[in-house]
DNA sequence: AATGAATGAGCGTTCATTCAT
DNA sequence: TATGAATGAACGCTCATTCAT
């Protein structure tokens, strides 16, 4: 359970906002396990303001991410309005998502999600489902288009983004960035319609929203 | 150069693979950053026991991955052995690998080549450069078959495997399996020649040993 | 740059002067190398409240060494006071040096002066520079006297002191005593005009085998 | 007590010289603490043959110390055959002794001479005492000449050579060889009956500051 | 409410010393 | 007897977390 961030005083909602953004800075430089002192030092509070706001670091990491969850409804907006046909729009947004790399924050924004956590725009699960909702429309589309292979959902793309994102560990930011964009362009082959066998459904069972749910809450 | 494993007497060398199999052990289920204290619990050893073989992380890490270099050998024996088709024993090999998920271990062993580490079988790199001349024998074939994309080459696949292998964090073994497999899936689709555009090349460059090799030094 | 004593907390600041005292009485003993965490524990604090004031042994050791600079000059002013003649006053100021045995700590204070560690009564090199062009009036004061040989100076003095401060490894604190007393004469007369026909014995009891060999037995 | 050398196997008797060899030449460098590890690797045996030999630190640094007692001899017989005057002999020893910087190892000669802790030539105790009656003969002679001052005995000069010896920590090896120069002529004149007066200057160049704070740039 | 101080647990690493071959 | 393997204790240092001001 979060406080509700509408309720504080102005300047404790300042520094809230403050520790969120340089946050996401940090944990996109460092990972998620960067010393939680040097974002409060970066962010110019104390670290006990940090921990009155996020009590631990799941909670903060869980914040950061569902704040991102703005920025890629807005990048969605984007890649609709850039693109009228579906599959372009899709494309632009998978890009771009890998691109910013929003998504190193985006594992710890799927378990947690019955704690209601909520931020300024209503509970994280809503917003999540409401995403979600959105990429169907455009993943649907774009199957009727003829473009994106039957049998994609939201939730492979979505978590492919993420496996594409991470950066491989020990070797070096550029070298990362070249093997992301390779990757990311086989991904994109891989989800049209003219992939192997794509005429046949993909041999594993897709996941769905509540099975993903249940295997999380079995994960504890 | 690390100690040639065969001049050990008996008893350490025992040690010494009991301690490459248990930190190979770990390693997959926390990441190359586990506790080297754990390790040495779990192989029955002392913590000074595994400093005296391997004389920081990185050498352990090496070794563990060299160690599966064979393993991987193996594998494509065993993919080849089976079937008769190039296309069919690739399949096969980049499932093998992702299942048992070998390749976690995979990253650390790019760098580091010129500092001739050697294990029984010859130095790390002759080993790598004759796997990876193995598998550039079965995609040349399967792309003349006319399964395999034009344009792919060893180095894709052995990125797209070590990036598929590597679990999400936070979120169980379980679903991380669940995951993978998906993804795998889609994987092979974008390595097909009927994925999407498959006639033009892709729109990256794709990377060679040789400028893998140099951006890892610069990498430092 | 070390932060800066007087903004700090009235009992972090109680703490900083805690650890000062403590460390160097523990230096006296074991020399600079000994453990931090007994200079923590026999402090009544943390070792991590230790590494905060003092983020490397380095840091710890030199502002010991600056606080004991105060302790030096107001030796040299008692010095002054206590004796109207110059020879007199650096007589006594060398014996009480050495008697302290605060000079232990003197070499690490040379080196590094550049890095403007500071304390509270100004940078490092100035307190340093100053005290020594204190030691020069004396010195060439006692020169015009014709008491102090030509040719000496403070560097000379100040090295003279560290040397003999410093206490022999092995014997014990006793033993080390009365061989500092008996080669301090030895120093002094060295410094004199006059020391050379020495009619007089020295000040000091001359150590023989077996006070020697009865010492060491008692020290254990 | 320890085992007599003389009774040895061949073999083992080479062994044992090895290491008192090279452990000289390791603690000159690194003092008494050096890792005993890295004395039996460079004298090309194994550690538990070190420890055979030598049950502890403190019997192998006595034993090297104890050895080095004949080296002494060998200067002061050196130095008298060298010199027709006492005061001349004895100077050049001293200076000889602090040059070669042999007595590093005297502090953990002192003590333990009741354990008649032995090597070839004979007992400890008897051939310190040897030693220091040469010494004392030598001393007496220069006392008789007018030269040494009264007073003076062997001890003062073994104690006061010792203290000269003894490199300062931290600072580099360049700077602690001027400053032992300087001392050790301050020290000589102490010694001697005409030290007082002194018009000429010191043999050894004074330090500045300057040239204090410029080797300690350079020795980093 | 905000701060920064204090804490202790944990990990990496070294080394003296004992044990098995 | 000589060897080198194995051990555990000790220390340096970092960081998440709690407490006092």
């Amino acid at each position: 359970m979060t406080e509700n961030p509408t309720r504080l005083r102005a300047d404790a909602r300042r520094n809230r906002e403050q520790i969120i953004i340089t946050a996401r800075e940090i944990f996109l430089e460092q990972g998620i396990h960067a010393p939680l002192e040097e974002i409060a030092r970066r962010a110019g509070i104390g670290i006990a303001t940090l921990y009155r706001r996020f009590p631990d670091r799941h909670t903060l990491v869980q914040q950061v991410a569902l704040d991102t969850l703005t920025l890629v409804g807005e990048e969605l907006d984007r890649a609709t309005t850039a693109h009228p046909d579906a599959w372009g729009a899709l494309a632009q947004l998978i890009r771009r998502l890998v691109e910013s790399r929003l998504s190193v924050l985006m594992p710890v924004l799927l378990p947690g999600l019955e704690e209601d956590a909520r931020s300024e725009g209503g509970t994280l699960k809503a917003r999540r489902d409401q995403l979600f909702e959105q990429m169907e429309q455009l993943t649907r589309t774009a199957q009727q288009e003829g473009r994106l292979r039957q049998g994609i959902n939201p939730i492979d793309i979505w978590l492919g983004v993420i496996k594409l994102s991470r950066p491989l560990p020990v070797i070096g930011a550029e070298l990362n960035e070249l093997i992301t964009g390779r990757q990311l362009e086989l991904f994109l082959g891989g989800l049209h319609t003219t992939a192997l066998d794509a005429s046949e459904p993909l041999r594993r069972q897709p996941l769905t929203l509540d099975k993903l749910d249940r295997c999380l809450k079995t994960a504890e």
